[in-house]
DNA sequence: GTAAAACATATGCAAAGTAATACGTCAACG
DNA sequence: CGTTGACGTATTACTTTGCATATGTTTTAC
């Protein structure tokens, strides 16, 4: 209850990355005891929420399905080989490229997210509660400002460091829609 | 480059925890290569700003630590034995308090981190670069607010979910200096 | 004082994550 | 067409993390 005065002073307490990182953790630590109460990782539940939220029933391509979960892709596969075994999602083949794999959630999968969508909102409704509407909307603003500005751009250090390869690392295509 | 539409609707796209987590990832994933190419886990580069960031030479317990560098006090417990391995940080058992270990950087680790500690501070100008200094301000202040009002808050919830225990995780004591 | 409860850190074991690379597929060019 | 290089996903070998709990310590209540 009583904070203690903090006990670092400059950098890291003003830090953005630091910030974001903090903020986020703290604001998603409870709600992600909610989750596993409900027998999913973090990491499944971002999945399930992502695929439900896609338009219609479209699938989403590993790779995207890895850059919005904030998962490496490899980790993201055996994820979906054990959330397959749940039976929450499924795989679907690309007809137009074949090296593709887009994932697709099942209606299990929907039911199992579905309480948790209602909690997350909830939760988030709370959180925000104390900061009034428009200063709440003006923080998403600037968080999608960044986003946007910084998805797909690992070039922002271009010689920060003395190391070589800088290559950008995620293509962007489009979510490959199945038919 | 060309950003694709967003393939999601509702939900994740205006999720606060989801735009909060994207933002840190994106802010954070490039620094975070420059970190390992320097032979650090990301998790060890948190422990030694945080560590190079208290006042004085200061030690800090094992349990703070945890909470700073955002990770679970037997992670955390572990990693400090593979970084006092290496040299970079050295266990004090506290006089004052048996059961406490805090933990202190070394002559190496504060060498180690320097140079990062540098190329962190550039790379956040960079990145707010676009924001305009009083825009970037706003957003810290923002941030810091949420972080001061959900620490050590485990309450938010109180009947959220259909399940029992919500006892407070973290006491939060001051950091025990060292004599 | 002593038993019981609360704490802080450590440890054993299972689960999840990462890096590196292999494998199959596509696309561009001759 | 056939080769070459880029690409998307899967696989492998290895490392780190997390949960549950043990161990040792201080605090509280009698």
């Amino acid at each position: 209850m009583t904070r203690s005065k903090p006990t670092t002073i400059g950098f890291v307490d003003d830090y953005l990355a630091a910030l974001l990182a903090q903020a986020s953790h703290l604001i998603s630590s409870e709600f992600h005891r909610i989750v596993r109460r409900h027998d999913l990782s973090v990491s499944e539940w971002r999945v399930l929420a992502t695929l439900a939220s896609l338009v219609d029933g479209q699938s989403s391509s590993v790779g995207r399905l890895a850059e919005i979960t904030l998962s490496k892709q490899s980790t993201l596969t055996r994820l979906l080989d054990r959330m397959q075994l749940k039976g929450h999602v499924r795989r679907v083949s690309n007809k137009t490229d074949r090296r593709i794999t887009t994932v697709r959630i099942t209606a299990t999968g929907r039911r199992v997210v579905a309480g948790l969508v209602v909690a997350a909102t909830e939760h988030e409704r709370r959180v925000l509660e104390p900061f009034g509407h428009s200063s709440a909307e003006e923080l998403k603003r600037t968080l999608r400002q960044i986003i946007e500005l910084y998805r797909g751009e690992n070039s922002l250090l271009p010689a920060l460091d003395s190391s070589a390869a800088n290559k950008a690392k995620f293509g962007f295509d489009g979510v490959a829609s199945s038919p």
